[in-house]
DNA sequence: CTGAAAGCGCTTACAG
DNA sequence: CTGAAAGCGCTTACAG
């Protein structure tokens, strides 16, 4: 796992053409290139008038800074590396640029990469990372990432950040609380009369499943509703995940009136598969998906959802990464381990049911495209 | 512009540790480090057993090749600078990620950065790309990127290859030949009986906005159908220019039935609102988008979208900018202009209107939710 | 306040 | 087939 393989160099390679140097600099200026060096540093110690022609020369010869050649003599690294599982979920896209935002303000530049939830490209990633001598690493590791992930970036000598998905209380980790989250969901829901509340997207043995299963639990034990084993549905992470949920609870009987889906990706099949069935999120199926992604508010009808806040989630992780950089081995804190509290945000997709046993077929029925199916699939 | 301002240099920066070298490999194995370098470049002059033992010195000793270095002797660069416009467009994900994919397997690693639109945000991704030494550069540019952009680029003697936006014949570029594409789709609409259609998205002074009306306009043209100055409507390229845009429409009268959308992220604005009004895409308005983002798929109803292919184009970028890379200056061939043809991918959300002046109010208005308001709009 | 010298970890002619 | 030497463009003690 993760060895370095150093004999896959690259084949194709670019020639550069090299502008002037700081010697070139120096000589323009009729300085030394320690001078120049100091000058480019803003370093205190060179006088202001000497500055000042450095500056000029560098100005007139049109120089470019090599940044290359100053982390390897310095033995220092300006680069992040910044590793995400999953591009395509919205969410991640928000973080990724909060991140990313934070880290150019400190002068770090971000090396971006996307695993699309696979391990071997991870692995391939993070090799080609470290070749490039990244200082630290914030990553959303890809689903069945092996355990020892972190132990083995930690013996790489870099600080490593985890976001979203957690590894364990010794690594940093920026996420948030996923089983208190969800127990907000699944309790808006109760408050809505609801008593038969499906989970899609179960994910056997993946952590931040059960957290959000577990929340559900917990909330539905709290107010005494018994759980149907089948309402707790293991479907893909995705639209396509959504519409099989929805076909699934169609089938069952009595079937669920409300679903807490895993996050909006799966919420947006659900209400798409709904809507196809000629059914209206809200009247006939309470929907609630979670991360808050900004197509939540524009689809249709607008989805309740959990708001993780993508935005502070990436700052959180930014600051925590440069913070581990600012440390010298002495006086290494503790792992810091952040879970930010999500916020329900209520739209239409979760309100609006009739749900209290009597009306099998209720007022909203009558505006469904296509009764006579409904009726048929609720058997 | 882009000029080189070398005294922002970062403030925090970060010690490495730093591990064993082709030196220590070169001990260990008892050759040189000529030897060592030149095995971990494959080289066929090393005996095949001097290599092996090589690398077994280097598994030994946990080497981690150092590509900086390698880079600053060797005087070339391998990686490619990617700077995106939107990545909140889950259409540039989609090529953000296909062209990373194709760069990988040249051995190239990808720096990518995000302008969010912003001409300020490019300007200094671009210099931080050029201190990192990048070998080639594929971008889309921000709204308002200067026309001397691209020969600011070449300038600094490395490959620019625009991907989706256009700017001028003499630079490489790759995008969709959106004339024809919005030609395609508004063809679609005409064949469905609408006369009266609209076009939502138009910005002035923006090239692929001309472009696309352009296609909208002279298939109008073509059909001899009147175009009123009012239905071309100039909105944010967001969802909630989508949503503006439907206001207007049913403002407008004789209205018109149908419209074509600058992109998906308008169009599922103009859905939006419709459901929000108790109305039915396809049934009250027609709708098409552009870009088949993978969510087109799963809204209510399916959009009716241009295809314009984001994996081959992603995989088209690349190619070229590789090419240019493995150009000497003598045999340069000329600008790469690669326009893919869209091809109409045709869901619910353009079919199924009755449009034929007759019904004021059709049936489909009988399964609106608020029928008085919807009449209130319509005058 | 400034300069001379050493060196970061590699690659590449060149010589043998 | 392998090694000795020079050098990519910087930074950093150290000396003055």
């Amino acid at each position: 796992m993760l060895s370095n393989t150093f004999w896959n160099v690259p084949i194709v390679q670019s020639n550069m053409k090299s502008g002037p140097t700081i010697q070139d600099i120096a000589a323009a200026a009729g300085v030394s290139k320690s001078t120049v060096s100091l000058v480019l540093q803003e370093s205190p110690r060179i006088k202001a008038e000497t500055a000042e022609k450095v500056r000029e020369a560098a100005r007139a010869l049109g120089y470019v800074y090599n940044r290359g050649a100053a982390n390897l003599r310095g033995r220092r690294s300006t680069t992040i590396g910044m590793v995400i599982n999953d591009l395509t979920n919205p969410f991640f896209v928000e973080l990724l640029v909060a991140i990313e935002r934070v880290l150019a303000q400190s002068g770090f530049t971000t090396l971006m990469a996307h695993t699309a939830e696979s391990v071997e490209t991870q692995t391939r990633v993070l090799r080609s990372m470290r070749e490039q001598n990244i200082a630290g690493l914030i990553m959303s590791p890809a689903l069945g990432t092996p355990d020892d992930m972190p132990v083995e970036i930690r013996s790489w000598g870099i600080p490593l950040v985890l976001v979203m998905r957690p590894m364990g209380a010794d690594v940093d980790t920026v996420g948030v609380d996923n089983a208190h989250g969800f127990e907000l969901a699944t309790e808006h829901l109760i408050g809505q009369g609801h008593t038969r509340i499906a989970f899609a997207g179960n994910r056997k043995g993946y952590t931040v499943a059960n957290q959000r299963r577990q929340g559900y639990l917990s909330a539905m034990n709290k107010h005494g509703l018994p759980v149907s084993d089948e309402w707790i549905i293991d479907v893909e992470l995705t639209p396509t995940g959504g519409r099989n949920a929805v076909r699934a609870i169609f089938d069952m009987k009595p079937r669920p009136t409300a679903v807490v889906c895993y996050n909006d990706q799966v919420a947006f099949g659900v209400l798409h598969e709904l809507d196809r069935m000629g059914k209206r999120a809200g009247k006939a199926l309470a929907v609630v998906g979670c991360d808050n992604v900004v197509a939540a508010e524009h689809t249709n009808p607008p989805l309740t959802t959990l708001s993780a806040g993508a935005d502070t989630l990436g700052t959180m992780a930014s600051r925590t990464l440069l913070a581990r950089l600012d440390e010298t081995d002495g006086d290494a804190k503790p792992p810091v381990q952040y879970f930010a509290e999500p916020e329900l945000v209520v739209r239409e997709s979760s309100i609006g049911a009739a749900v209290h046993e009597r009306p099998r077929i209720d007022a909203g029925a009558l505006r469904e495209r296509d009764p006579a199916r409904s009726i048929a699939r609720l058997k």
